[in-house]
RNA sequence: GCUGGUGUAGCACAGUCGGUAGUGCAGCUGAUUCGUAAUCAGCAGGUCGUGCGUUCGAGUCGCAUCACCAGCUCCA
């Protein structure tokens, strides 16, 4: 007998040998129904597992992560099995799940047509309804390439694998794929099913390797929870911050102007313009200076910085200014160190907070570009902290608090983070530094009672980092923050303050972005938002609509009250119908509109709407003034 | 950059087999003075992304190019 740990906290004896599937039929029918796979001491097992010695045990179903993954593993070899029933000829590549669903790549020598989706999906079906056993074996390295000899891929990824390691096969019907699992028990299991999208994928995502046909899918238990999920892709297209830049008129791209570059339109800039308000007085508050520095740099500073070894590919080629190479700034960091060594420093001034909302210009390759998200030319909200080594973990502590106090102040309050550590072989800067600044890293991380995922050898040459990744309304993670230590550039520019003793020392240079870029912030705000702004952000914060022209005097007098308080406020002065003037409104997603008819001039009020709640009533025209100007400054 | 797709009025789209372009919304003009999501009528708006080619004739077919979209790779 053996004993089972099971999640709960109890143990329970079963017989060795047992299954995973048998322990979940034996706890209730019901939880064997739903049961995908089973985590036995935190490994992601198939239910058909024979345990035989004591374990902890965890039955997972499809809310866990290791549920869904295993339910699209299956979809996606059902995927499989389907396309080579239907195209005999296809090279399987390889068909793994991802966080939304599943693909795989096949290798096929004509492109799949929507028509071919089509029938693969029927086939999908087909096969589900077949309700196929899956069944898992292993074979040695020979026997197991005799088996794949007509999919070189799969030949490829045998080959690969470490000597002695177990190479497992999963079998459902006339079908067989080299899979390390694990896989639900029979084909039947999956049942709402949809294939996505078609895309090309590099072999092994390099692209000098053979382009390959990618297949995405989703699919589901019930097909319930299917609609609901393309009622939430629905969702976020209407949220597209593309589509709501045109409508709300925030900003636009002009292929003359130049792809990647934005035009903020007054709205959007009037957004912009909000935020880096807030960002600046908080940045003082903190403890922050703010500097400006040039667009354009000698190539002279580039090389000393090293950026046009090591960053060449994504610089722009130089301009010629008398004879001589200048360079648009990839970065800002070379210009904050000139100004560092514009003077000698004493450890007595450290440490030094310098910020700046710089613009950077960016080659990136065309294909990666994507609205506001992915840009070419774009401003950081960039600073870089200059400090003694014996202030650095408190400088860390410190800049990472103000990170999730700036995210939190714009609505968000859950994030990912993740360390990044000393990349193996290319690295700059003693071993010591760079292990006493992932320590700080990880104790500030700590002591924020925070969570993070170590990126082991992720970090950048110059020095370890924090990423950090927030979740949007629509539970989509967005990385923004990034807080970056670098060995490399106070070497390079021999940055030097002088000790208590007289002698010189280096100092610690960390580079920080909060929001990251203005524009890619603004983006994940748009869509966070779906367009509707906070009031205190809201480009247009309140618009008032005087129902006939005699109307016009007071409203006015409402406007210069508001602006007097630096509300931001309109007057529809249209000769249109009330109700068309709301809805115009709506539509623009204005926080306020504020009607004004005889009743409201009689009274000295306005008819108040919000743009979330509808009719509010009537109210005086000061209550109204103090309310919206209490929620600005409540950043609500 | 790579693979596939798209490009027609400010926006969303239609345009058959190659025969010189249409709808809705927006815009403009006029009428209408009206209380919480669309008042009515009229008018105007296009080198069909760009260039070259095929053809008697190209929005439509071919080639090139630019931009955008999805994905790959990369990243703020």
């Amino acid at each position: 007998m053996i004993q089972i740990k099971l999640k709960d906290g109890s143990v329970k004896s079963y017989e060795k040998g047992s299954t995973i599937f048998d322990i979940a039929k034996d706890i209730s029918e019901g939880l064997a129904r739903v049961a995908l796979a089973g985590e036995v001491n935190g490994e992601l097992k198939d239910l058909r597992t024979a345990l035989d010695d004591d374990c902890g045990l965890n039955i997972l179903t499809f809310d866990t992560e290791g549920g869904k993954h295993t339910y699209w593993h299956t979809a996606s070899h059902i995927m499989a099995q389907a396309v080579k029933r239907l195209f005999p000829g296809v090279k399987l590549a390889i068909g793994p799940a991802i966080d939304n669903g599943f693909y795989y790549d096949f290798d096929l020598d004509r492109t799949f047509t929507p028509e071919d989706m089509q029938a693969i999906e029927k086939e999908m079906q087909n096969i589900i309804k077949e309700d196929l056993a899956i069944e898992r074996f292993t074979l040695p390295r020979d026997k197991a390439l005799e088996l794949m000899k007509d999919e070189p891929y799969k030949v490829e990824l045998i080959n690969e694998l470490p000597e002695g390691s177990e190479i497992s096969f999963y079998k459902q019907g006339d079908f067989t794929d080299l899979c390390a699992g694990p896989h639900l028990l029979s084909t039947g299991k999956v049942k709402a099913v949809k294939l996505m999208q078609l895309a090309g994928a590099y072999w092994r995502g390099n692209e000098k390797n053979k382009m390959l046909q990618r297949i995405y899918g989703i699919a589901f238990p019930k097909a319930s929870q299917l609609d609901e999920y393309l009622k939430m892709l629905e969702e976020a297209e209407k949220r597209d911050h593309r589509r709501l830049g045109r409508e709300l008129d925030l900003f636009s791209f002009d292929e003359e102007v130049g792809p990647g570059l934005v035009l903020w339109h007054p709205r959007g800039a009037r957004v912009r313009m909000r935020i880096e308000d807030f960002w600046r007085k908080q940045h003082i508050k903190n403890g922050y200076d703010i500097v400006y520095t040039p667009h354009i740099g000698r190539g002279k500073l580039w090389e000393t910085s090293g950026h046009l070894g090591f960053y060449n590919d994504s610089m722009y080629s130089p301009m010629d200014v008398d004879g001589q190479d200048f360079y648009t700034k990839p970065m800002n960091c070379p210009f904050h160190i000139a100004i560092y060594k514009s003077r000698l420093h004493s450890y007595r001034d450290l440490p030094y907070r310098w910020a700046e909302l710089g613009t950077v210009y960016r080659y990136e390759k065309s294909g990666v570009l994507h609205g506001l998200l992915r840009v070419r030319g774009f401003t950081q909200d960039d600073a870089h902290i200059f400090c003694a080594p014996e202030q650095m973990p408190a400088e860390i502590r410190r800049v990472l608090k103000f990170c999730l106090y700036m995210l939190k102040a714009f609505g968000f309050s859950e994030y990912k983070i993740y360390i990044s550590t000393k990349p193996k072989d290319k690295f700059v800067g003693d071993e010591n530094m760079w292990v006493e600044a992932t320590k700080a890293l990880m104790e500030a991380v700590a002591a924020e009672g925070l969570e993070c995922d170590i990126d082991e050898g992720g970090g950048a040459f110059y020095g370890p980092k924090i990423d950090i990744k927030i979740k949007d309304a629509l539970n989509r993670e967005w990385q923004c923050s990034t807080i970056q230590f670098d060995f490399n550039e106070p070497e390079r520019f021999d940055m030097t303050y002088v000790a208590a003793d007289g002698s010189r020392k280096r100092p610690y240079m960390i580079h920080r972005a909060l929001l990251g870029s203005i524009e890619r912030f603004f983006g994940v705000l748009l869509e966070h938002h779906a367009g509707a702004f906070p009031v205190w952000l809201a480009p247009v914060q309140a618009r008032i609509l005087p129902i006939l022209d005699k109307h016009h005097e007071f409203a006015e007098q409402v406007a210069a009250k508001l602006r007097d308080r630096d509300v931001d406020v309109e007057i529809d002065t249209r000769n249109e119908k009330i109700g068309f003037k709301i809805r115009e409104a709506q539509l623009e997603k204005i926080p306020y509109m504020l009607v004004i008819g005889d009743k409201e001039v009689e009274n000295g009020a306005v008819a108040v709407r919000s743009r979330k709640e509808g009719d509010l009533g009537s109210m005086d025209v000061d209550a109204f003034v103090e309310k919206i100007v209490a929620e600005i400054a409540a950043r609500v």
